[in-house]
DNA sequence: CAATACTTGACTGAAATACTCGGTTATTGT
DNA sequence: ACAATAACCGAGTATTTCAGTCAAGTATTG
């Protein structure tokens, strides 16, 4: 499982174009400013989202970009599969075979974990982010996708047993 | 987030521990060749694994370890961080500070993913990965991990929307 | 005391990450 | 036409991390 400061940047410059979004397009110095994040770092992160059609460009002057759909519609997995290109928490990447002769013993569970991390991803869109700072209450009750029937069962409050590793 | 080799080569060993034990403890020699581990590189893994008082070891001939707990008793997710020392998805690590002026726009959604991904791994045991290869039933409706009230909402089967990446 | 097996620490090659740099192409306003 | 703008593209590179080796211990048993 990878999940590198690229996916990071990409979300989070996803997200500054959802705020400003304003019919100009915005251009990516402005966001390399605002998020403090390398102008052309930030272009080799905009490629793969532009051939995902999950933004749109216009060039020259009063150019930049675009998010090519509602930002209802872009989904957090989407963008971070975009750059990232795996969730996948296996070792095998899905093919049950890094042991030589079949699946390791831990194979169900990685990639139960992946399935879970990607519904998880899946079901946060861009626009969960712009509405809330405490988004917690809206994405918790939401982590099942929203694609499906809408069930929204409604999880207990976080778990009170994280932070095991205390670290001296 | 760091998921790497070590934390699924503990896992990995911890389960052959599980596995295979009767008593006598389980030498790592063994472990390293019935799952094509390298010998010096288990050593490396359970040193912490002894720390945090997972395992116990017993040296000299006859000697070798042990699991410090039932099964049922030892959770994934401690044994990954004991080893890999964080599931943290968070790029300032909790702080709220990877933006020098406060936190970033998207801390809360890793912060989140954070939780959401210790709270599944904390909530599977040992003994379920011994149990069954077919975890994933019992696995998604314990998604909530067993110490609290054991409140065991019943989530949806898998969401059908995994695989976006298709990869040309 | 000799074999066993855990214990510790330093060390290393290879790969991945997180960038930078230089240049090209399309578009626009003057 | 021309220059400014801003997206595009490909290489190159310093640093870090990973995954694993190696060498030297120390405790325990028979
Ligand atoms: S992780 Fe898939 S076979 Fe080991
Ligand atoms: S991830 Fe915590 S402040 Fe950016």
């Amino acid at each position: 499982m990878r999940l590198t400061t690229k996916g990071r940047y990409a979300v989070t410059a996803m997200l500054d174009l959802a705020i400003h979004a304003s019919g100009k397009p915005t251009v990516l110095a402005d966001i390399a400013r605002r998020q403090g994040i390398s102008l052309s770092y930030l272009e080799q992160i905009f490629a793969p989202l532009r051939k995902r059609a999950l933004v749109s460009s216009v060039r020259g002057p009063g150019g930049g970009y675009r998010l090519a759909r509602a930002p209802s519609a872009i989904f957090i997995g989407e963008v971070i599969e975009a750059v990232d290109e795996q969730l996948e928490a296996t070792r095998c990447g899905g093919g049950r075979d890094c042991q030589a002769r079949g699946a390791c013993l831990t194979h169900q569970l990685w990639q139960d974990l992946s399935d879970h991390v990607r519904g998880y991803l899946h079901g946060v869109s861009l626009l969960d982010l712009v509405e809330h700072q405490d988004l917690r209450d809206r994405v918790q009750a939401r982590s099942t996708p929203v694609v499906s029937g809408g069930t929204r069962v409604p999880l207990p409050g976080r778990p009170g047993l994280m932070r095991i590793a205390a670290g001296a």
